[in-house]
This record gives C-alpha cells, structure tokens and sequence, in this order.
DNA sequence: AACTCGGGGAC
DNA sequence: GTCCCAGAGTT
C-alpha cells in the first residue's frame, strides 16, 4: 500500500529536517495550545518571540486565566486576531477553574474551550496525548492537494471535508503526534505554495502533481475579491501634557485595544474637519487642530485604511463616550502599557521617534 | 455558505 | 501590488 510508504519516508524525512522550535522542546499541553493558537494564519517566525515572551509571563493556564485581559493584549500587541487572546484568556479560565488547571485530554471537553476548533483540537490532542486525530491546515491541504490531485479549492470551506477525509486516510495511528507535525513541516519547508522545491522533497515518486507537471496548477484556489479602501481621520489629543486614548468595544475588530479617536473621512470633507467632527461624536470633547502629523497605510483582511493623523489641542467639554468603552488621559511614559493596533503604533512611532 | 477577523513576509 | 500563513466564530 503506497500510504504505508508514504507515511515512513514523511517520518523519516521529518526526523532528519525538523526545525528546532521553541514549542517542540516541551511536552506541556498548555504551551503546544499556546503554539497552536498563535500559529493560526500566522507564520513561524513572526510568532517565536510573541511565544516566548507570552510563556514566560504566563507560564501555565492559572497565571493566564488570572491575568488581566489588558496584560494578555498588550503581549499579544500586533500579533492580530485578537480575538484568539481573548479566547485563550478566558479558556485558561475554564482550565485553571474547571479542570484543576490541567488541559483537557478528552475530544468534547477539549473543544469546548473558546477558540478551540477542529484543527487546534487535532493538534494538540495527537501532539502533547498522542491521540490518532488527524490536522488539517492550509499546509496540510496544499501537500494533499498536490499529492493526491484534489481539484477542490484549498480556500473553500465547503470544501474542507474533502481535505479532512484524504487527511483522515493517510494519518499514521501509530505515531500521530510526529506524523501531523511532518506532513505540516512538508508543507511550510518544501511544498510551499510557489515554486515548491521537489528536487528534495521525499515523495515525488508518489506525489500526482509533480508527476503530472502540475506543481504551478496545483493547490487549486478561489479568487479572491478586491477590498475597499477607508479614509480614516484620527486626533492625537493633547492637554496639560497628557494624551487622550479610548478603548474599543469587547468584541470586533481590534476588540478591546486601545486607540486615539478616529473616524471616518465622509465624502467631500476634509480630514481635519473629520477629524474635530468624528472627535466631538464620540467623546464629546470640543478640540482644534495644531498640526498634522503623518498618513498611516495599513492593510487589513478585508479593507484598508488611509489614515490622516492630527495633533490637536483640548478646548472644552467632558468625555461621553459614544462608541469607546472607556477612556484615559495618559502621559507619554505610561502609552507602552497600553495595547494598541499596528496602525496607531505607526503614528506613535512618527510621534515620538524614540520610543 | 459567506463573512469577519491582523499583520507581515515572500514574490 | 498579490498571496497566504499550524483557523475559529458569527450570521
């Protein structure tokens, strides 16, 4: 059977190229989470000095779950999807309160957790127990893709049974944990998405695709559609050598970080009037504009924003937020405590250069 | 089933 | 500029 073949040259392949990485020197459940949740739709190397630092501070799920959700942010500060930390905070609740501080092994307890799907319950409950579940991740569906032929879009979710199924087949019972991690090691070493580097891959012989010559044709793939593009006006709002900050709603996009208030330019105005304008709407305070600052591109999933930066000046009024969940005259020393989105720390960074 | 949700590295 | 990454939750 050519899936037993497959399956030893995988393993023996993975043996000798593993990379050495921060989470494969333990056998804790609760870091291999931590990894897990931290490498969705995220690469390898932006998440090793996020980890790091995130288990050295919280160094299992009790100082997690006890922790300040403000703290969890601000050590997950520009890592993105931020609802993944705020899950995670409130699933190392549930650990620490509910199962005695130890990760669950079983499937149902286990997927309960908030965060916690179908790929990060394969992947922890086969790596750090052991358990025959196979992962599917993108890298696990392009390898499939190639080897097998699959003509299904690798980025179409209805799709995705049809990955887990030919996934579920070439898993090794036997030694799950190594076998999830070398299909996965495959995918982000050798079958990369462009030019995938088959002179050393192990499997050519057995791989459809680069038999057929059609490495390029193959993972197949939905186009993906054009985002729009915000003008966004945004007041850094001086008085008495503090700085005005707000914090965003709980849930949605960048939830429950912190930011200088903003908005939306509207058609035909100006970003200085926005600017006052979007000021006054949501926090009530009357202000003026004293310079500008700088323009922030940043690119988001599904839009991106041209901001316009002002520096401004208090004039009157007391706060009453609308939108904002809460507020904070900070000086310029105590802003590092606060999460705050990429874009808001590219105009800090024209701000105050040093810091 | 389609949308939402960050940021960055490779090309 | 485009692609896409050790995906999950919501609607």
């Amino acid at each position: 059977m050519s899936e037993t073949l497959i399956r030893k040259k995988l393993l023996t392949w993975y043996k000798k190229n593993q990379r050495v990485l921060p989470w494969r020197k333990t056998d804790d459940p609760y870091r291999i989470w931590v990894s897990e949740v931290m490498l969705q739709q995220t690469r390898v190397a932006t998440v090793i000095p996020y980890y790091e630092r995130f288990i050295r501070r919280f160094p299992e799920p009790e100082s997690l779950g006890a922790a300040d959700l403000q703290e969890v942010l601000k050590h997950w500060e520009g890592l993105g999807y931020y609802a993944r930390a705020r899950n995670l905070h409130k699933a190392a609740g549930i650990v620490w309160k509910e199962h005695g501080g130890a990760v669950p092994s079983d499937d149902k307890d286990f997927l309960r957790l908030p965060g916690v799907g179908e790929y990060i319950a394969a992947a922890v409950l086969s790596i750090a127990f052991g358990k025959p579940r196979a992962a599917v991740d993108g890298n696990v569906k392009r390898v499939l893709s190639r080897l097998f032929l699959i003509p299904e879009a690798v980025n179409d979710s209805a799709k995705h049974k049809k990955f887990k199924k030919q996934a579920d087949t070439l898993l090794d019972v036997s030694r799950p944990a190594a076998y999830n991690q070398a299909v996965m090691e495959l995918g982000a070493l050798i079958c990369v998405p462009r030019n995938p580097e088959c002179a050393v891959c192990p499997l050519p012989e057995h791989c459809r695709a680069f038999r057929e010559g059609k490495t390029d044709e193959y993972p197949k793939r939905k186009a993906a559609k054009s985002v729009p593009v915000y003008h966004i006006a945004a007041a850094i709002l001086f008085h008495n050598e503090k700085i005005f900050i707000v914090r965003r709603q709980e849930k949605g996009l960048l939830g429950g970080l912190w930011e200088f208030p903003g908005g939306k330019v509207k058609k035909g105005e100006n970003a200085q009037a926005a600017c006052i304008r979007e000021l006054r709407e949501k926090t009530a305070l009357r202000a003026e504009v004293q310079s500008y600052l700088c323009r922030v591109k940043h690119a988001y999933t599904h839009f991106k924003i041209e901001m316009d930066v002002f520096l401004c000046a208090y004039i009157s009024g007391a706060v009453l937020l609308k939108g904002p969940t809460d507020y904070r005259w900070v000086r310029k020393a105590e802003i590092r405590d606060y999460p705050f989105p990429k874009s808001h720390l590219k105009a800090l960074a024209r701000l105050f250069p040093a810091v």
